[in-house]
DNA sequence: CAATAAAGGTGACTTAGGTCACCGATGAGT
DNA sequence: ACTCATCGGTGACCTAAGTCACCTTTATTG
């Protein structure tokens, strides 16, 4: 029944799995259900397993010592926590918030099997690198937009890799929302989204903004 | 002769691998030499080894599209680069920049490699898994110092992680090489290092700085 | 439907930090 | 000793972006 329920989610999401990894994984994996704004991971937080998202969509976010937050990427149905992959084999902490903006389930793997998964399993040994190599090039284009960019080049990737990320020409977002994950204030992000609109390059209203390009 | 060489240089900096995966490096493995400020690793460029640094000093830099520099991090003696690792596993292009801030000699592992090494030593496993989390948690560092501080609290952070890495208490330095590195100018460094120094920090000279702390 | 909260708009102001112009001090090479 | 490049100091100025105050519009709820 629930080992059902875990099959047909690696068939739709990790089908690249080879078969005997499949069954390691239905086996000793358990199926966790957040609801939305609810928290996968907390800065601070020791990790016992590590987390291959199978549905919703989760926020990963940096905290700044004040409390305020900086995001830095989306996981999705498919993707694993690579933060979690490698605090999970060093048995350390977090250093990073991950949080549900929609119902979301997630297939925990207890850390204990990592290091014979990695070494049994081609499929998932590159899985893993895989993860850490998108993850590291994530953080980097980030690292990019901080170092590089003024605020409305900022403000314009941000906009187009969501978008292109929820594959929604209709972003459900109020400006204060996007003032937090790019750090910045509100007043600062409205000004900047009606030069774009003015510039015909999204259409804004209230709660939420379309794109035009 | 060169055998003996990468075999001393293995066991001063890489003691902690086994015997046999020694061995494997040391058939396997080439040196290379550079010369102070030559690169390592160029943005764009193809990778086609790995590189375990075993004399010198490196600077990895993310470089912007208009060609200025932001520094992220040393690589010492017994590192390696994680980007080298991650762009020969995947075989794709590197996205950083690395400079030899000294005369350095890299222990060239080709490409071809990687698979094996990671599947038959355990020492080798954990050593990738150790450098891929330090260079993570690093890269987030980064992050939380560009998103979240401001130019005199970055300086700070900047100056005590050169004195802490390079284990001195007077950097040779000038005020326009660190403005290059935060991606700052010149003038503004040279007034926070003023303010520094007369809250006691440092003393600063001409080419160098000394740490008062 | 009145009351309230949330979202968004806008002008005035402040400030960190980037830019410009120019200076003097230091040190290396001829 | 003279020349020239490099390094650092400084005042004047500019601009992006953060802050404050206050407003209107829209949606929600009792």
């Amino acid at each position: 029944m629930k080992t059902e329920t875990i099959q047909s989610y690696i068939d739709s999401h990790f089908s690249f799995f080879e078969p005997d990894l499949k069954k390691v994984l239905i086996e000793n994996g358990t199926l966790k259900t957040f609801v939305a704004d609810e928290m996968l991971m907390q800065t601070g937080q020791n990790m016992r397993s590590t987390t291959l998202i199978v549905e919703g969509l989760v926020k990963l976010y940096r905290e700044g010592d004040d409390g305020n937050e900086f995001f830095m990427y989306y996981l999705q149905p498919g993707n694993a926590c690579a933060l979690s992959m490698i605090c999970a084999t060093k048995q350390e902490t977090s250093e990073v918030m991950a949080k549900a903006v929609e119902p979301t389930i997630g297939l925990m793997i207890p850390i204990s099997l990592m290091d014979t998964l990695m070494k049994e399993y081609k499929t998932w040994y590159y899985f893993v690198l895989e993860t850490y190599r998108n993850r590291f090039e994530e953080l980097l284009t980030v690292i990019d937009n901080i170092a590089f960019k003024s605020m409305d080049e900022r403000l314009a990737f941000y906009l187009e890799k969501q978008f292109k990320d929820l594959k929604t020409r209709s972003l459900s977002v109020t400006h204060g929302d996007i003032a937090n994950d790019l750090n910045s204030s509100r007043e600062v992000i409205s000004r900047l989204l009606k030069k774009m609109e003015q510039r015909g390059e999204v259409a804004l209203h209230r709660n939420y903004i379309q794109y035009l390009k």
